[in-house]
DNA sequence: GTCTATACGCAGATAGAC
DNA sequence: GTCTATCTGCGTATAGAC
């Protein structure tokens, strides 16, 4: 029970187990599908030790979706912030985007799919940092558009957009190779600024 | 029982009550978070009586997914297939399907989330509908392509990406009045363009 | 940190009357 | 088409020993 924060903020080996194999089993049964003997058994362990980690199943998907998130800022925020053209920040933020969902596939699958289970409270901590990361974007956005490079009367539209285009991607998107994931980073980094580009241009020019 | 054809097209009022009920609960509170007795309880039925309609939970869902997605493919489809050029295709579609991802919000956000619980055969057949759906736009593309309206080396992977941008709205847009969701169906398919003429061009260019 | 044993409620579903 | 009554199993969680 008071490894919680040390789960929220990885480290601890023991939790680390628990947590993977929750999101392994979230991912395919769904978190309220998934029961706390299911997730026993896979550890090898009695139901009633899981309790020994974690006060309540919920914590357990807290616990995953905070991570993750924290993790995702903590890499793909400060591509958007770095000091240099708003359309290489934005490819840059799409292509660590594309990458992580891929490296942290089940995770973010399970975040994406399962945190509306989350009590109210918990919830809203895990939208904040998601808010955060698409405020940034929008920004960024905005920038290009005062700059001349991006053409979009609605900033944070165009964000959620983007958002959303690539969040889909984990969920089928089963890279053949390194390389195949390679190009797929880049061609979505490609669709964003072409989205950006000519989104308020007549459609028939 | 017998009445789970009918309820599969749509037409018997008392189904119908069901599945709206049913849309609502599955919306709010996930699939399997959602019991037999709530459904019962939101339509002021004994949970019995829900058994005389279907055989059981899961073909609530299934009627569910299928009946949209059949309805979604009747209305969308035709808008790839009817013959004009492939932009103003793609650009049609795009509206149709974020006007109905609106109309329909409660039955798309429920397919899209919750259709992963039903059993393998029943899951299988309305992600064939869904599969048919974006082989048309894929197809449409390739045209566009070859008709030099387009620059995408990967069809498939372009039509994923707008379908999955175009998915994702449901789960978050809320828009003002008509004239908000018109503005953001032009938008969208604006943005679908963008996206299919820009994509292979040199972002630095 | 893991165990055995168990509490307690709710889940989906059925039988059979009206 | 809806009801009352009920079955059986599994759900999360706890107590307390080792």
């Amino acid at each position: 029970m008071r490894n919680v924060d040390r789960a929220t903020l990885g480290g601890n080996l023991r939790i680390d187990q628990v947590l993977e194999s929750a999101t392994r089993l979230f991912t395919q049964k769904g978190y309220e599908a998934a029961s706390v003997r299911d997730l026993a058994a896979e550890l090898e362990i009695r139901p009633s030790s899981l309790y020994h980690h974690f006060p309540g199943k919920q914590h357990i998907l807290f616990a995953i979706c905070m991570r993750m998130q924290t993790d995702f800022n903590a890499e793909v925020i400060p591509e958007l912030l770095a000091s240099r053209p708003p359309d290489e920040a934005i490819a840059s933020a799409v292509r660590r985007h594309v990458l992580f969902g891929q490296r942290r596939k089940g995770e973010v699958v399970v975040n994406i799919r399962e945190r509306r289970s989350l009590p109210a409270e918990q919830l809203a901590q895990v939208n904040g940092l998601r808010r955060e990361y698409r405020d940034t974007m929008a920004r960024v956005i905005e920038a290009g558009c005062r700059q001349g490079s991006f053409a979009v009367g609605d900033p944070k539209l165009a964000a959620m957009a983007i958002v959303d285009m690539i969040n889909g991607l984990p969920h089928w998107f089963k890279p053949r190779d390194e390389q195949d994931l390679e190009r797929v980073a880049d061609l979505y980094a490609r669709a964003a600024l072409a989205l950006l580009r000519g989104w308020e241009t007549d459609p028939v020019s």
